[in-house]
DNA sequence: AGTCCACAGGAAGGGCAGGCGA
DNA sequence: TCGCCTGCCCTTCCTGTGGACT
């Protein structure tokens, strides 16, 4: 047997403990959702006028993350389209995540991307907004429609680009001929609906949909349907699906986190070839996530914004307490160093803010009075995950 | 009561890259 | 190739501020 033989022979001898993998993932669509019969009948109610050419009122989700609005969301619409088929009416449904980078989340690049999926081509940059609009509206004007337009994150894009975009939204109808469109916004801020403009608001939410959390008896149920797709009978031991339910029951109740958590520790075992995925596979797993997603956050920062990252870790190393003054003067140093350009302290401020915001540092804006006020800045990660962040940066910076 | 520190953070705009159409 | 448009990163300039100190 040669050595690469050797290397995989283990790997290829064990049995997967997976049969679909895929049904733990957020891209999977189940057959059933459990414990949103309600938002489900709500949503398809608001929506149904669509089937006899009528345009549907605007609706606005909300929910925390994992509470199943996206997924609902998806469904109905698909649904819609089904039935439109058989019975004569032409529904589109688009849908759009103003999260998603380089694709929606400017008002051009939303537009940019909508036209697209109308099957009309524009490009990626270059047209003045004004133009772009014409396209979109063009195009969705061609034949008699409803469009139904899922815009998820939609407190994102509004942060980003004013909510102008959304007036403009909101008012298509009035330059339409053929088509109706209807707008389906989700958010998972709460107060986002109140800081808009009163006359979006009121347009947009002319229906709205709550999206609690669930609670750990429901994880439980969602994990047992898709563990029974994913999983081969038999590889999780009792209080497994318990263990995973509870701990995202802890974090508002984020379905999303429950599979993360269960998909991870099936990796964990499968990677391991061992035989079946128990209590201790999730708690790994459990800090595996928070680690990896730190570690790719830190990573697809900009260099400027990880030599500001590594003056707060080496500083950290000295006290407890950082203060932005600080963090500004080693952040030179570091420059110097290796030759970066020296960014304002304007900046600077800036991008320790976005750390901030990505949950890898933590700051809070304390005054000293007579010295001035000031980010008391510190890590807020756990030593373990502070650990390999320090050793990926030292590998960049050293 | 007034001062003043060490910043926070808003507004405006410069410069560049990417990507058009002419 | 040129002029034009947009997004992005960044600078410049500026106003605002909580509370220790005088």
């Amino acid at each position: 047997m040669n050595s690469s033989e050797n290397l995989f022979s283990k790997f290829l001898q064990s049995k997967s403990i997976f049969k679909n993998r895929e049904a733990l993932t957020i891209s999977f669509s189940p057959e059933n959702i459990p414990h949103r019969e309600k938002q489900i009948n709500d949503l398809g109610r608001i929506l149904a006028p669509a089937l006899k050419g009528g345009r549907p009122s605007n609706v606005f989700l909300y929910g925390r993350t994992g509470t199943g609005k996206t997924l609902i969301s998806n469904f109905v619409g698909s649904e819609l389209e089904k039935i439109s088929e058989n019975n004569g009416q032409t529904i589109k449904v688009l849908y759009v995540n103003c999260k998603m980078k380089r694709t929606a989340d400017t008002e051009y690049r939303l537009m940019a991307y909508l036209s697209k999926m109308l099957g009309k081509v524009v490009p990626f940059t270059g047209l003045p907004t004004d133009q772009i609009y014409k396209a979109f509206f063009e195009t969705l004007d061609e034949k008699k429609q409803t469009v139904i337009l899922i815009i998820d994150e939609i407190d994102a894009l509004v942060e980003k680009t004013g909510d102008e975009i959304l007036y403009n939204l909101t008012r298509i109808n009035q330059d339409l001929k053929n088509s109706k469109v209807s707008l389906i916004g989700i958010t998972n801020s709460l107060g986002f609906i109140e800081s808009l403009d009163p006359r979006i608001k009121s347009s947009l939410s002319e229906e709205e949909l709550i999206f609690p959390p669930y609670n750990a008896l429901q994880l439980q149920d969602i994990l047992r349907g898709r563990a029974s797709v994913a999983f081969i009978p038999g590889m999780l031991e009792p209080g497994v699906i318990e263990k995973c339910a509870a701990l995202a029951a802890q974090e508002h109740g984020d379905a999303r986190r429950a599979l993360d958590l269960l998909r991870v520790a099936g990796e964990l075992v499968e990677r391991n070839t061992e035989q079946k995925v128990t209590v201790k596979h999730v708690d790994v797993a459990q800090e595996k996530i928070d680690i990896d997603r730190i570690l790719e956050t830190v990573k697809a920062q900009p260099r400027q914004s990880q030599a500001v990252l590594f003056s707060i870790i080496e500083l950290a190393e000295k006290n407890k307490e950082i203060q932005t003054g600080e963090v500004y003067d080693n952040y030179q140093e570091i420059c110097k160093k290796h030759g970066f350009k020296i960014l304002t302290t304007r900046r600077v401020s800036d991008l320790i803010a976005e750390l901030d915001l990505f949950g890898i540092i933590n700051t809070k804006i304390i005054s000293k009075g007579r010295y001035g006020r000031t980010r008391i800045i510190s890590l807020g990660l756990s030593s373990s995950i502070i650990k390999k962040l320090k050793k990926l940066l030292y590998e960049i910076f050293l």
